[in-house]
RNA sequence: GGUGCUGUGGCCGAGUGGCUGAGGCACAGCUCUGCAAAAGCUGGUACACCGGUUCGAUUCCGGUCAGCACCUCCA
């Protein structure tokens, strides 16, 4: 068995992964707030967490893993401002709020495939749970740790921290967390500044409304995570992610809400992934620096020179620890390109590689190697440096530097198949058209190795430099021509 | 202002108290090849700055500078 280490942002330390039900993990990740198509640092997180949940299932393990879906839009900030994101688009689009929901619930279901995602267990969402997130709000109240005041529920910060840490996961203090503040915060209704709201009266001009104790109104932000992640996965399940900027408050009140209702921290592990850069800058939509997921497939994001694909996308972001922000850059996503390529390359002589009754290198160990990356805190860049000498034993192999047997082929093809394309979710791009152009490939290059024979250079590289025009490389090796 | 993180060779990006200074891309030379591509081999002596601890620090500690994130919606 393997022995799997994470970084929990509870502790700050790396620990041994130990799931509360043997041979089972409950896993539940943040997902979108459904007001806009998500751009492509959103989808850095989705495609992090595929991987924790690929490696996960590697290890063999049984995962529930939930990642809701924000239908709601969040209604208040603690400068008391309205910002119901979902009814703002609506407005702007001048739809219902469910429309604008669905439609960017087809965009993600689509990013989902063409990033190549693996669909979560269960992908609840928010106004299918306005019971449960009521029950929760009662029983904070009935706890002692909220208030009601004119039709909206406070949770009571003060009076919670005499029981329980509120910043356990931030780092915060409550007393400082006043004057720690940037600006100037507007506390309405509220006893004290940082108290947030469970419920919020509903306001004319809101486009969802919901019933309550309390009257008409809308939940707060952090308890659907509340109510969702309980009733999926119980009080207390193993691992709570999502991206590094829910850290706090979100993550923090979630804790507070769950220590509030059923008195202890819902997680054992708190995971969170860090931020897409642009020139060293957070990629957000206040900041403008956003791309889409489709305009870099599609080519059409004026930040690069070209398009690329999904898979070099997710290979560039494979390279960097889901703990460190990354940048992205034209440059940086040519250079994960043709890597990637030659990973490929290598995987396809892989399973036609001759073998001996001899290896020249120790397989085992390079697979165990590969499995030694991902225990340590899922660090895939390790896992592809240690893919990539593999490669170069491939090739070194195929050029007869290299020896190695049929058990060896045997292991390495299966561990290395296994990792690229189920752990690191990327997949070989076999285009659909081949059926049809492999048979004329097959005559072009048939035509060519002929040319080649009569040493009728002219005519050889004639075809090449047209293929290479059509964007086909061709490629002569000792076994013969193939081509990409 | 508070809290936290980061600063690694041309670019991206791991990691470590000393051992052959990850890996990818780029670049140079060589081998192979009709040429090219691919592949293999070889090469460049990096760790912001200043102190301290240490036999020895890029890695630990303190400070400086720079950048970033959170403290407001945020993946």
């Amino acid at each position: 068995m393997q022995k799997l280490t994470i970084y929990n942002s509870l502790t700050g330390n790396k620990e041994e992964f130990k799931p509360i039900h043997e041979g089972r993990v409950g896993m539940y990740v943040c997902g979108p707030t459904l007001y806009s198509e998500p751009h492509m640092g959103n989808m850095r997180t989705f495609i992090n967490f595929d991987l924790v949940y690929r490696y996960l299932l590697k290890l063999g393990y049984q995962v529930k893993y939930v990642r809701n879906i924000t239908d709601a839009g969040h209604i208040t900030n603690s400068a008391g401002e309205d910002v119901d994101s979902i009814g703002k688009a609506a407005r702007l689009e001048q739809v219902q709020s469910l429309e604008i929901v669905y439609k960017f619930n087809r965009k993600f279901i689509e990013l989902q495939r063409i990033y190549n995602l693996l669909p979560p267990s269960i992908e609840p969402t928010a106004t299918q749970h306005i019971q449960e997130q009521i029950e929760i709000i009662e029983k904070i109240i009935e706890n002692g740790f909220a208030y009601v005041v004119n039709g909206s529920v406070y949770f009571d910060v003060k009076a919670y921290s005499e029981k329980f840490n509120y910043g356990i996961l931030s780092g915060r203090k409550v007393d400082e967390l006043e004057e720690a503040t940037r600006e100037l915060n507007a506390q309405g209704e509220k006893r004290f500044f940082a108290d947030f709201a469970l419920w919020k009266k509903a306001n004319p001009e809101d486009m969802q409304i919901w019933r309550s104790p309390w009257g008409n109104g809308n939940p707060g932000w952090h308890i659907e995570c509340t109510a969702m992640s309980t009733k999926y996965l119980g009080n207390h399940f193993d691992i709570h992610g999502g991206g590094m900027d829910l850290k706090f408050p979100h993550h923090e009140d979630e804790i507070a809400q769950s220590c509030g209702s059923f008195g202890c921290n819902p997680a054992n592990i708190w995971m969170h992934a860090n931020m897409l850069n642009v020139n060293g800058q957070k990629m957000s939509k206040s900041f403008g620096n956003f791309f889409l997921p489709m305009e870099i497939i599609e080519g059409t994001t004026d930040i690069f020179d070209k398009a690329y694909s999904a898979n070099v996308v997710r290979f560039f972001m494979m390279q960097a620890h889901y703990r460190s922000t990354i940048d992205v850059s034209g440059d940086a996503l040519a250079a994960s390109e043709k890597g990637f390529q030659r990973l490929k390359d290598a995987l396809v002589l892989l399973p036609k590689l001759k073998v001996t009754d001899h290896s020249t290198f120790d397989a085992p160990s390079l697979v165990q190697s590969l499995y030694d990356a991902m225990n340590d805190d899922f660090n895939a860049p390790i896992l592809i440096a240690r893919l990539f000498d593999a490669v170069t034993h491939i090739n070194k192999v195929n050029d007869g530097a290299d020896t190695i047997t049929a058990g060896d082929l045997k292991l390495l093809t299966e561990e290395m198949e296994s990792f690229v394309y189920d752990v690191l979710g990327l997949q070989s791009e076999e285009s659909g058209s081949n059926d049809r152009l492999s048979p004329v490939m097959d005559l072009v290059l048939e035509l060519r190795a002929k040319a080649r024979e009569n040493k009728d250079w002219t005519t050889s590289d004639q075809i090449r430099d047209a293929l290479a025009k059509a964007g086909i490389v061709v490629k002569d090796s000792k076994e013969g021509t193939y081509w990409s």
